[in-house]
DNA sequence: TATGAATGAGCCTTCATTCAT
DNA sequence: GATGAATGAAGGCTCATTCAT
């Protein structure tokens, strides 16, 4: 019945399935991960292990996909801490984004795969949450007169895909200059925002 | 190359197999749209004849794009017909993408389902094929000089992805402003392209 | 209803659809010589046509079976026509069963897979009917005082599994000496058989 | 090479389904031994749980052949100890193999069927296995001098396929009098292979 | 006669989940 | 807590056969 507390044991094993998890559906994408794959992948000797920790298979990717916020939430604000001005914030926020899908590729494939896999019964709640940070510094930004009117949602919007655009990079090339990338991105949307 | 003639009769089954997929795949993902859904939408009476016509899954789902892809091209060509000049061109192009989703959403949908879906094994052709039309427009309009210096390719993914993004909210909304989100675009892109 | 009445045409039709049954049968082993790759290497259009010309699959292969052994029971009669003596007929017997197998590899592989390869519940009729020569051989030179005394069903079971031996070689080596293993045949058996 | 280590429960519900897969190849032929109709034999409720202990068909018919081999070898090793002569090793060898067929009828013709059935693409290896110790026996009584000059191929041969032939037998007939079949069998090629 | 189309049963396999121990 | 075992539904696909034209 109680929903919070877990034992060490408990929490270890369900983090060690989260990271197999992870690590296969980056690889496989979410369609081929299966319990079976995922159990291999953790060195479990039973897909019923998963079963038990996990009440179904959205559970855990549910939990993947928290594991995978979190990260890059706890990237993003060590980053994003006290920005002078919108405009610096949306550019640390483009190049901090890059940043993590350069150091995460895996959290990054992952995260990618089950929201283009089917994984999840569109959500738009699943949306909004990451459109969030984005349209607060766009509206900071209006307020404080950098930035020219515009529509909130559609900028956000077009921001958010652009840094997922490189991810898939990540699998072809070896080394891909994603600090490059993101300078573009940085005078792209510095050129799109601000007050002429 | 030239494929087998088809029966008129055959032709039509054809088609309504695909239709029934494009239903199907738009609504469920790819991965749920199993031939025994898609028999279920087209009213037949067996998996059977769904690979009585298609070869395998892989097949139809080809055919699926050759049929989206077919509609999108007829659609941009007789908008995009001899633009003045490359920021034309571009306004063009958005506008016409954006156009195009909301009058075959639903196909729109089928399209990305796949895509993203992970039904075909990720292949950069596929990408390289989306991106070459924007990268032509860009390359024109640097060299012309109306546009700026900037990475072709990061300019152009970010392009392509900014008219996929309003597809699924199309889903949800019944008649969303893709015009109004379409100028926004425009401006966009018309800021973060042109000289100085 | 008339049983036996053919056109020519369906003659004609039967027999190509015979002839495709026993390539694909000798390539492809019973299991794998569908219909539809029977229609294929007939370069028929429907396998409906197979199955407008003959009841179904076991009457296709009764066919099959009833063809091949009319040739050979052509190309015995000629050969074992007036024998001098029952030892000269078994020789004769062995020789041309070889002969035969290196004249004819396709029909005789597709006679082994039909009896091989479960198409037939199993019939000792089949059975039976093969080794009826080979025992009125057998009793003629028991009945001359040529051969010795032995039971005449275990000898004839022995000498018709002794003459399939050799037809597997005929698919891997390309020019197997089949005289030479003829010899070898006609002297074992003489040996066995002849009074002491 | 090794085996993972197979639990009891494991042990045994493989052989439970090895036995239902003997027996239903025995009786059905390989083709028609679908997982469905072994299930039901083997009393399961689902043919997952053959797919759940063998990898696929092919591991599940390799399991029976290495069961009834090595049950065929624990037999002959018995009887063939210690021969004193090539000849008294040949006799043995039918006699044995005779009575093999006589105690276990049913995985004799399962044995057959899988062979002959097409089960396997045929693999010369597997016929090469079969004859080398008849080949064995040949070759010792021909540098003993016990045995005439022959091709010891075409002899083996000729031997191994005598002993297959009454196997078929044994379907219909309920007592049929092996002992006497390898009496005729062992005079047959006693007086086919000893030096005159 | 011949054709293309359709049918529905059956194939092997994979899956998430449950359960006794 | 963890394991191996079992379940039954569902997957894509092939098959022999039937039928309207």
């Amino acid at each position: 019945m109680q929903a919070k507390a877990k034992t060490f044991t408990e929490s270890a094993r369900r983090a060690q399935i989260v990271a197999a998890a992870i690590e296969t559906i980056a690889e496989l994408g979410y369609t081929r991960a299966s319990f079976a794959r995922i159990a291999k992948q953790a060195k479990l000797s039973s897909t019923g292990l998963i079963s038990y920790h996990f009440a179904n298979k959205e559970e855990l990717v549910r939990t993947v996909l928290e594991d995978v916020f979190r990260e890059i939430g706890a990237f993003m604000a060590e980053r994003m801490s006290e920005p002078a001005s919108a405009s610096e914030a949306l550019r640390t926020y483009l190049e901090a984004n890059l940043e993590f899908a350069a150091a995460q590729p895996t959290r990054m494939r992952a995260l990618l795969n089950i929201f283009l896999g089917g994984a999840l019964d569109y959500d738009p709640a699943n949306e909004r949450a990451a459109l969030e940070p984005v349209e607060r510094i766009l509206r900071w930004g209006q307020e404080s007169g950098e930035f020219r009117e515009f529509d909130v949602h559609v900028m956000a919007t077009t921001i958010r895909r652009s840094v997922e655009g490189p991810v898939f990079l990540l699998a072809g090339t070896p080394e891909p200059d994603l600090t490059a990338y993101a300078a573009e991105l940085v005078t792209l949307f510095d050129l799109a925002t601000r007050r002429q």
